[in-house]
DNA sequence: TTATTTAATGTTATATTATAACAATTAACA
DNA sequence: TGTTAATTGTTATAATATAACATTAAATAA
């Protein structure tokens, strides 16, 4: 799905949370969209759940945090994996190949079928350990 | 951390969780412990904090929901890895030697230092997928 | 033991996150 | 064009979680 066929509201949203390039919670993205006529948490709320399914935006389920897909490329619209900073709050999002290597192996481990994983790792990033 | 040293209401709801034996959320535990004599959500979550911090429940956090660790020896108290199956709602806690390997050489290639991960894996549990 | 500190409790109010329900409008398309 | 599906607008409310403050119990050190 393209930027191009979102509809009003959700481009609007998209836009903020794509100028603002960090985790961003629902009700403070309603704050900051209002003077573009969205005035109500549903409006807010719905946009994010189609963003989601679309894969333009993933859920930090941890923050209660919307963060926009980094990975233009971004296959696995269901799948989020973050490394997340608990000092600086910085956010990454990782695609890696081992990662996505070991999810196939446990798959055929445990007889799962996945369709969908969400993987957040705390800890500090390079920068903040060497403070 | 010992069972034995919980506090009152610790032990109230950690048996509780224990009991039910599937994620179960915080105010469905409220409602059914309050013959026990707890009576305000903040005895719950206060409870629930601390056991997640001493490792005997894990958060679910895609569900808001709590489950008591499987892993008696479950070392890493900061850390969950966890399987759903997105139709009976079965949870397994994850124990990899894989995924622990995984963890370690992605920390060396980022540079960042993990305390604490949270893994979800949705998808269908064998039994489902066969129906 | 007794003073001192730390952890846990009880309670009320409130903040934060998310959805239900229903009417109206717009976009997709056979 | 008529029909269906998707999106929007709006109000109310549900569900999840914490703030603030007073009190009590437990741990521990003088
Ligand atoms: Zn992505
Ligand atoms: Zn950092
Ligand atoms: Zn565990
Ligand atoms: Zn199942």
């Amino acid at each position: 799905m393209q930027k191009e066929t979102l509809s009003k509201n959700q481009k609007i949203i998209l836009d903020y949370i794509e100028k603002v390039n960090e985790p961003i919670k629902a009700y403070s993205i309603l704050h900051n969209v209002q003077k573009k006529g969205i005035k109500a948490p549903l409006q807010v709320y719905r946009a994010l759940d189609k963003l989601v399914e679309i894969g333009k935006i993933h859920k930090i389920e941890s923050k209660n945090a919307f963060v926009a897909c980094k990975n233009s490329n971004c296959q696995i619209s269901k799948a989020t994996a973050f490394s997340i900073c608990e000092s600086c709050e910085e956010v990454s999002e990782i695609s890696d190949h081992k990662l996505s290597k070991y999810l196939k192996t446990f798959q055929e481990k445990t007889g799962m079928k996945f369709n969908k994983y969400n993987l957040e790792f705390f800890g500090l990033c390079k920068k903040c350990s060497i403070k």
